[in-house]
DNA sequence: CTTGTGGGATTGTTCAACAATAGCCTAACC
DNA sequence: GGTTAGGCTATTGTTGAACAATCCCACAAG
């Protein structure tokens, strides 16, 4: 039946390699790795409120894991900030201060300046990105869907850091949103935290287009600018 | 015998400030933090070179911790990329190629570029750090202590970052040096390492104090090429 | 209103156990 | 000869229970 061909010399095309990448998607991953990724996904989704205390009894039966192997599940989370170990007391999901956004916003104009910088060296398809996500939240704004617009907003600030082809610094931005999103969650509605930014990106990618890079900076450090003022704002408000 | 004053509410100078600051500093932290501190240290001093195998028995029998709490120090090491993980198969001290050496220089330049352009609006303490760290490392260079010579280098580029003023830029920096020693471990000798660049770093500081930032950027830029490069070429050196 | 003082719950850490897996060795086989 | 199959061993992955240390809270005393 099957054919007794050796695999590894008459691949012309890559079936090897792409193999090899879907290796880590299937069971290859530990418990607590699984469980991680489990309450990343809680907390970004604001299943698991900044403030919440993650105690390690009621959590491991919900999970069904040992408290041994949480444990080492809060440890990335930790790494990542997105939950913070207070010492004899447990982990809390993590709650940011104004000082906080601040600084990831100072983060992201370093980030995104870079990619921004690099775009003249970047491949076309990394440039092809760049549109497409700028069109899809134009689209998913004409349909209503503000999440939508939300994500596809982060796809393309993601996007420009990716114009530096840069592994770390991509790591750096995925980890950055996902800290980003702990301030979202304090934001009253999806539609007025990205609806006045679609025109910006909309600013920048036709600027890069048309080959104004000192413009594009411009914009993009104003997006940065007010997009921080306005969540420090919200969050001022919330907590007075 | 001592005065009844309400500490909180007297306090003309910080004194409760400078309390809160030390409270990290004393025993305030678990097992598994200091055990991954420890490992940090020996992996970064060479003691447990790339590639080792960390046993979980062997280790845990020398420090004197459980296998769980090793394990959790473990995790915050896979995530300073420090070590590597392969399932079912143990942690390793980790093993850079060129392409990692590559990169780290890539977000290098992006972090300490973006220090460089804040150099107009950081406080005068941060600018003093600079020139001090650069006199440092050639009052080393003097004495032939190149092991110094080589931290007052790191100390100048960690310098420069922290002319932006961000935590987490900083961070990243410290983590990013932690990584990168793992490459200056194929290095046959520290003053092969460091001398050759003790004279840029006066340069830059100097062209900044002249306040040309393009010149001093372009000398930064042409520094971690050559270090980048030069690093790379040993690694190539070694593994044929 | 502040200062002890229990009691109860939770975390910090260890230990022992078992399943699952990788690595190695041997033997059989074409 | 080289390759494949099978089995053994050491190590990791994960769990459960145990105990000490610590924090929180309520309550009493000054």
């Amino acid at each position: 039946m099957t054919q007794d061909v050796d695999l590894a010399r008459t691949s012309g095309d890559d079936t090897l390699g792409r193999l090899a990448a879907d290796r880590d998607l299937l069971g290859r991953a530990g418990t607590a790795q699984r469980v991680a990724e489990v309450l990343r996904d809680r907390i970004a989704e604001g299943a698991l409120p900044p403030g919440t205390r993650l105690s390690e009894q009621a959590l491991g039966a919900a999970l069904g894991v040992s408290r041994n192997t949480l444990r080492e599940a809060f440890r990335t989370l930790v790494d990542n900030r997105l939950v913070v170990h207070e010492m004899n007391r447990g982990v809390f999901v993590r709650m940011l201060d104004p000082d906080d956004v601040t600084d990831i916003y100072a983060v992201r104009r370093a980030l995104e300046g870079t990619g921004l910088r690099a775009v003249c060296t970047a491949p076309p398809e990394r440039i092809a990105a760049l549109h497409a996500a700028v069109a899809g939240g134009e689209a998913a704004a004409e349909l209503g869907d503000w999440a939508e617009v939300g994500t596809a907003d982060l796809r393309f600030h993601r996007a420009l850091v990716a114009l530096a082809g840069s592994p770390r610094l991509d790591e750096y931005m995925t980890r950055l949103i996902a800290e980003l999103r702990l301030a979202f969650l304090a934001m009253p509605s999806a539609r007025a935290l990205h609806e006045p930014f679609l025109r910006r990106n909309r600013e920048i990618v036709d600027l890069l287009a048309g080959g104004d890079f000192d413009g594009a900076t411009v914009v993009l450090d104003r997006y940065l600018d007010d997009a921080c003022e306005m969540i420090c704002a919200a969050m001022r408000m919330d907590g007075a």
